[in-house]
RNA sequence: GCACAGGUGGCCGAGCGGUUAAUGGCAGCAGACUGUAAAUCUGCCGCUCCUUGCGAGCUACGGAGGUUCGAAUCCUCCCCUGUGCACCA
């Protein structure tokens, strides 16, 4: 008989600890390790997440990451793809209710969204359940009974609820469902601890209302912070914009990093990699001292946050790129190139193409529009020179010109 | 079902018959400055076309009709949201 080696209830505690927004309670994790390390069972940890957006980006890590600590821990963590809530068409985000989605979506969806996780969590040690297993069997009767456990003026307590009844915006009925299902999840996978946002703060709390009535001990509830975007402001979101996808190269994924102000990186630092809270102290003071210089500790966030994503050794590239493209305002070596046939671009005279075309062909510019006022504004530029007109002229034909809009740049091979 | 208040560009929010692609604000993009930071200042911020011009055309104020030389603005119907009423007749 050998019972699964779990460290001390204290160490754990600390690596759990970091970086978690709010525990309720922490008396209780500690009392469930403790039970757990005794008995050898490993806590049963639950994340939920709707695949709805298959598209991860680092504010979505910060859970991840979380959950990955207590599977360094050895404890079972529970990836619950929420296929049945998504069927339904997921209400969060005040505005609209979501259109449902098809059967297919959800499991294309769940695919890609597993793929952008396992970069993060071990596959092997990670129990995949989707709540359409129970979900999609409960009856009115019992959907009944479960409804029956929380009172209306519960429910607009949720601060999402209550904001929007005092603003008198729509609260479609079945919204209101929402925290109940996802409480039943944590009563059929019988959670010990459930993590989330603390955006959830109130769902995962109708978990542990739940339990308790199915008798069982309700779950430990640890929140991690939302990651504010690149703006410094807002949560991280891919409709703000603001986001860094983890599936985005390398040298955007450093390029944006490198964008965030010097007040932001701290909590990056604190929420995005590995590093102790007492050498992130250590960093800071240095700033605060003059010895470190904020663009160096920067560079070194953005160069491990890529690094866990990519390799070493793309983080590496990523940084000299970075450094020559910014800092000595040079190209860039592994810029992309784009095909872009000649016929599409073509303008009125032989070998003459249309700017704003090929600045739309590239992606540089949303519109024809768009691209037509970046030109007269002098923000684009071709190997450098700033273009002046809306045409240019083609040596030859095939031909390979360096676009540059802003930030931006691409290279377009002319065929 | 009835009554009332609303539905304007990514969001908020003016306009309530005519130089209105539609005042402001936020967000966004670009330029200057920098450490591609942040802050600040400046410009832009519906789409298409080219002869890039203070050019031409198209589309837009919930939807469909109508009145008018002319409608986001007036009328009719419909859809949507919020609030109130609802029993004791």
């Amino acid at each position: 008989m050998n019972m699964p080696e779990f460290l001390p209830v204290g160490e754990q505690l600390d690596l759990l600890q970091k970086g978690a927004a709010e525990i309720i309670r922490v008396s209780d994790l500690r009392e469930r390790l403790e039970e757990s390390r005794k008995t050898g069972r490993p806590l049963r940890v639950k994340a939920g997440f709707d695949p709805t957006a298959p598209d991860l980006h680092l504010g979505h890590t910060v859970l991840m990451r979380k959950l990955r600590h207590f599977q360094q821990l050895g404890h079972t963590v529970i990836f619950l793809i929420g296929d049945f809530t998504s069927l339904i068409g997921d209400p969060t985000g005040r505005n609209v209710t979501r259109k449902p989605l098809t059967r297919a979506q959800i499991d294309a969806n769940a695919e890609t969204y597993k793929q952008q996780v396992f970069r993060i969590l071990d596959a092997e040690k990670t129990e995949v359940r989707y709540n359409s297993e129970w979900l999609a069997q409960l009856g009115y009767e019992e959907t009944i009974r479960l409804t029956a456990h929380f009172t209306v003026s519960q429910m607009l307590e949720r601060d999402e609820f209550h904001k929007r009844f005092q603003e008198e915006q729509p609260i479609s009925l079945h919204e209101l469902l929402y925290p109940v299902m996802q409480g039943y999840d944590s009563v059929k996978l019988e959670c010990d601890v459930e993590l989330g946002g603390t955006d959830q703060r109130f769902n995962l709390l109708c978990g542990r209302e739940l339990q308790r009535h199915y008798g069982q001990k309700p779950q430990i509830v640890l929140m991690t912070p939302i990651l504010e975007g690149l703006d410094g402001v807002q949560k991280m979101s891919k409709s703000l914009n603001n986001a860094i996808g983890i599936n985005e190269s390398p040298g955007e994924m450093y390029g944006k990093l490198m964008s965030i102000s010097d007040q932001l990186m701290w909590s990056y630092w604190l929420l995005l990699t590995d590093l102790r809270q007492s050498e992130i102290d250590a960093l800071k003071a240095g700033v605060a001292a003059g010895h470190e210089h904020p663009m160096a500790v920067k560079k070194l966030l953005a160069r491990t946050i890529v690094a866990g994503f990519h390799g070493e050794e793309a983080a590496r590239v990523a940084d000299e790129n970075w450094a020559r493209m910014f800092q000595q305002k040079e190209v860039a070596e592994d810029l992309e190139e784009m095909p872009v046939p000649f016929a599409a671009i073509a303008g009125s005279e032989p070998n003459q193409i249309r700017l704003p075309k090929l600045l739309v062909a590239l992606g540089l510019a949303a519109s024809g529009a768009e691209a037509n006022r970046k030109i007269a504004e002098r923000a684009v530029r071709i190997d450098g020179e700033v273009v002046e007109n809306m045409t240019f002229m083609l040596a030859a034909l095939p031909a390979r010109l360096v676009l540059r809009l802003g930030k931006r740049a691409k290279i377009a091979i002319i065929k």
